[in-house]
DNA sequence: ACCTTCAGGTAAACCGGTTTGCTAAACCGG
DNA sequence: CCGGTTTAGCAAACCGGTTTACCTGAAGGT
């Protein structure tokens, strides 16, 4: 009937093959000091010629534990893999689950819905990225009793473990360098909500960033209209099209702030078929510096953020918060940016056309 | 003791409280139209206030499935995860696995063993990429009656479904237009086996590559000796470090065949660094058209291989292998690959100085 | 010779659900 | 008013292990 276990070996079986009990079983595999040397051998013989191996989930169950931790992300797997930020914070989370011995499962919402998916993820813990405070489901899960830690929505959720960056300070130091070299005309490619209901909400990535060029703009005097942010999905595509657009629309800005590098990267691509040349007419500064960014031409200036680490971080919060049930205060932990001038920013040119056009 | 189940309620608490059985309890979440409508609404009620949710290891015991796939890498997800080529595939797993409403579980050496891992995953099938003939792990899947899709490795495995791509001719195609543009004297830049005692197998990706590659030179009368291939990890800096060794070493190729984008991409750099033009001084052509390649500059010339698409297949071939017991013949899919002339390649350089300095 | 201790092993309870008979009441046509 | 069919719900078996509490015989101590 059920295929998977048509002729698998049970731990009965087992046992009555090597005529001992089926706990003996069970100590010759967890604890075989507590076993004859010589009946924990030949019970492990007879286990191998069998192909018997303990079924993974009996034993979750049993231990109440199942050595997995899950990352919780509200978008679909297939648009999350294709981020190269979304990898590199896998990679960090993955070094460390990975050296503390657990695995490491995808939740993503299961037909639309992301609280079914959390209800049937078989983890000891939640790393949440990208969760803004309208998603019901961090209730859930602290009410089925999971730890969960959440990254980039600190502010949203402050009873919980947490870890982000300073994207307020990232923002307003590449606006600074821009301001420093002249520039006046700013256009900012933000990245559009993926959810379609939700608000700018100031409490996100998006918002604090934004918040972080408003600072810097204000200080030296600038004023950020609206029409001066355009936002677009995180691709290179949606990069594209933000600049393009905004030129159509008569838009002239001779800096952009782009909030992710892969939309930096498009902006360059829309600029250079514009006939615009980075950084002598147009400079533009991203967010996040993946590695792609010291790869293309020219070289991106962009806001550095320990993307790696963070997924370290989180999954080292998590799984302290698995192994002590001393929950005391929540670890909030907020790690550092930096600005890396590379290529694709410099001085503001003459705006002598620009004049004239006016 | 068991912190997770602390409060959390069971399915017995929700039955006393409702005043019913277990079974009607059961029957609310899972077959309702085996209860009055009344009784059913009711039962949901009281599960709601009391916050209870079946226990999803409990109820994977006894359906025996999981609804999960595994995704097995031989490779530690740290370095797999860092891999544009792997985030890809796993798009396009995910995209199909999440489509039928599977989770995704990454299963990668627990400790050193992949056995270990794999013994621990709780899944109703896996995908196993790049796993060479000598990995004992398939054999161990099998005898735990697990359904099994191997990518990249139909070769070695006849007897399980797969899925690869046509490697070969593809090498062939890349080698064919550098010839074609007079290029005479060629390095190959190979993709190191990770693991260390792993002989190049003529079986594997890499070999097939190879062989392409000298297929199409040995039809041009060009011989391929083994110092004109060289090796590295499968990054950037791992093809940069590769060109500038073959360079201190005295060899001046006027192209280069590289297994990877990211090693070509590298090797770009290197060049670069060298002081030489590309394509002008010397020509690269990549393999796998990762979408980072159309960005770079010059935008590579590489053989396409469908990354997504083989992801897509392979969960595809895994669910219905996991959906009917009809284990029939294993299907083995191949897919084709095509090259992609970008600005990476250019006619070979007039050889005076090389003929001069000989 | 007698009591303790310990090594080696076992039976039964348990983890938290699902599923299989089975029963009692309600329904229903004749 | 009767036999037969539904309907609504239950008790118990089961999934495949782990863990607790207990038993037994032999060694060790005095």
């Amino acid at each position: 009937m059920r295929q998977e276990s048509r002729d698998r070996p049970r731990i009965a079986d087992v046992a009555r093959e090597a005529g001992v009990s089926k706990t003996a079983v069970s100590f010759a595999f967890n604890s075989p000091e507590r076993l004859s040397h010589d009946t924990a051998a030949r019970i492990r013989d007879v286990a191998t010629t069998l192909g018997y191996r303990p079924h993974p989930v009996a034993r979750m169950l049993t231990q109440g534990r199942t050595r997995t931790l899950g990352i919780l992300t509200p978008q679909a797997l297939s648009v999350v893999f294709a981020n190269p930020f979304f990898a590199t914070f896998s990679e960090g989370v993955a070094a460390v689950a990975e050296e503390a011995g657990y695995g490491l499962l995808f939740v993503s919402p299961l037909h639309g819905s992301l609280v079914r998916a959390v209800n049937r993820a078989t983890v000891d813990g939640f790393v949440a990225i990208g969760l803004s405070e309208e998603h019901p489901e961090v209730e859930q899960i602290r009410r089925a009793g999971l730890p969960i830690v959440m990254v980039d929505s600190a502010a949203a959720f402050p009873e919980h473990a947490a870890v982000d960056v300073d994207d307020e300070g990232g923002a307003r130091s590449a606006a600074d360098h821009l301001l420093a070299l002249g520039h006046r005309d700013f256009l900012v490619i933000g990245i559009e909500q993926p959810t379609p209901g939700t608000r700018a909400d100031s409490t996100g990535v998006v918002g604090r960033r934004l918040e972080g060029y408003r600072q810097a703009l204000a200080a030296a005097g600038i004023d950020l209209p609206n029409d001066r942010v355009v936002v677009g999905p995180a691709t290179v595509d949606g990069g594209r099209a933000c600049l393009a657009g905004a030129w159509e629309d008569g838009l002239r800005p001779t800096a952009i702030l782009a909030m992710s590098d892969v939309m930096a990267i498009g902006a360059v691509n829309a600029a250079r078929r514009l006939g615009l040349h980075v950084p002598a007419d147009l400079s533009v500064v991203g967010f996040d510096d993946i590695e792609l960014s010291r790869h293309v031409e020219p070289p991106l200036t962009t806001v550095h953020q320990p993307v790696r680490r963070k997924g370290e971080e989180a999954c080292r919060l998590l799984l302290s918060a698995i192994a002590k049930e001393d929950s005391a205060r929540p670890a909030h932990r907020r790690l550092e940016t930096r600005l890396i001038v590379r290529g694709s920013s410099g001085p503001a040119p003459i705006r002598k056309e620009v004049a004239a056009g006016r």
